[in-house]
DNA sequence: AATGCCTTCAACCGCGTGGAT
DNA sequence: TATCCACGCGGTTGAAGGCAT
């Protein structure tokens, strides 16, 4: 029996994405929408397994995805999350609208996690370091390690209920205009968990690393994306706009015969 | 200039989940 | 109920670029 893999893989094309590629599944994917992934590379003339079609579209080519740097508001949001949500990057990412989970889990792993051993705090158990070794459950790195993976088994099962309840939610919620609705709810508690975990952190200047951080990482982003300064309104969550998102696709690609993306967006 | 190490992030892999039959 | 299948998720990998020597 087994598992049959997910696509036939002789043949296919591996690696990097080229421009070409982009181009054909994103206007297979306007013109069309998506019915089946593993339809998708067939019908759109790609040499790609349906699962690669899937996640280029996910992290890069969605026209709804926020581009630009991680503001210190969406760090702090960040920490907190997972705080509650340990490695949920999919639920993390719920909460940043443009966001991909993929993105967040990278910011989390090269930046984020450094920045919060840098101040003492465990990027695991978000406690501070010397309170874990104080309290004599931790003797090296290796039991460090050990017990962290406890804690998160144990706040797995606080998740657990948490998720329960999400969904039940989910479950009420019909109508988009309740869905919107239960956004605003859900990073309204995301702000109250901000300004507990700041409470918490008392002494530790989290803005001092991070916008030391945002000053780095202006010029790290700036081959692809547009500057989150730059637009109307730069406030957390909000998506770019269609026009912003079509002249950063045609800055970074220079595609032509997109004209009609606007009469197909949103499909 | 050449080399090696480090960092970042796009992409892949394997597994879990849930719907359909 | 068992099986198949597609999708989604989280961990991991590797290419590319940056930086130090």
């Amino acid at each position: 029996m087994g598992r049959q893999p997910c696509c036939d893989k002789i043949g296919l094309k591996r690696g990097p994405w080229t421009i070409e590629e982009d181009h054909k599944l994103m206007n297979f994917i306007l013109n069309n929408g998506i019915h089946c992934w593993r339809m998708v590379p067939k019908l759109a003339g790609l040499l790609r397994c349906g699962k690669s079609c899937r996640l280029r579209w996910i992290n890069y080519l969605r026209p709804d995805l926020k581009r630009g740097g991680f503001t210190e508001m969406e760090e702090n949001q960040i920490i907190q999350l997972h705080s509650r949500l340990g490695n949920r990057w999919s639920k993390i990412a719920a909460h940043f609208p443009g966001r991909t989970d993929n993105e967040i889990k990278n910011h989390w792993n090269t930046r984020i996690k450094k920045r919060l051993k840098l101040i003492g705090v465990d990027p695991v158990t978000h406690k501070p370091i010397e309170q874990i070794e104080n309290s004599g459950d931790h003797k090296n790195e290796t039991t460090l390690e050990s017990n962290s993976s406890k804690v998160q088994e144990e706040s797995q099962l606080e998740v657990k209920s948490i998720d329960q309840k999400d969904n039940h939610a989910e479950k009420d919620f019909v109508s988009t205009e309740e869905k919107r609705n239960e956004v605003e709810v859900t990073l309204d508690e995301t702000n109250d968990l901000i300004n507990n975990y700041d409470i918490w952190c008392g002494s530790m200047d989290l803005g001092l690393w991070m916008n030391q951080e945002t000053n780095t990482n202006n010029t790290s982003y700036s081959s692809n994306s547009f500057s989150l300064e730059n637009s109307s309104n730069p406030s957390m969550g909000e998506s770019p706009s269609l026009q912003q998102w079509v002249e950063s696709v045609d800055s970074i690609l220079s595609w032509d015969g997109f004209n009609h993306l606007e009469q197909d967006l949103f499909f």
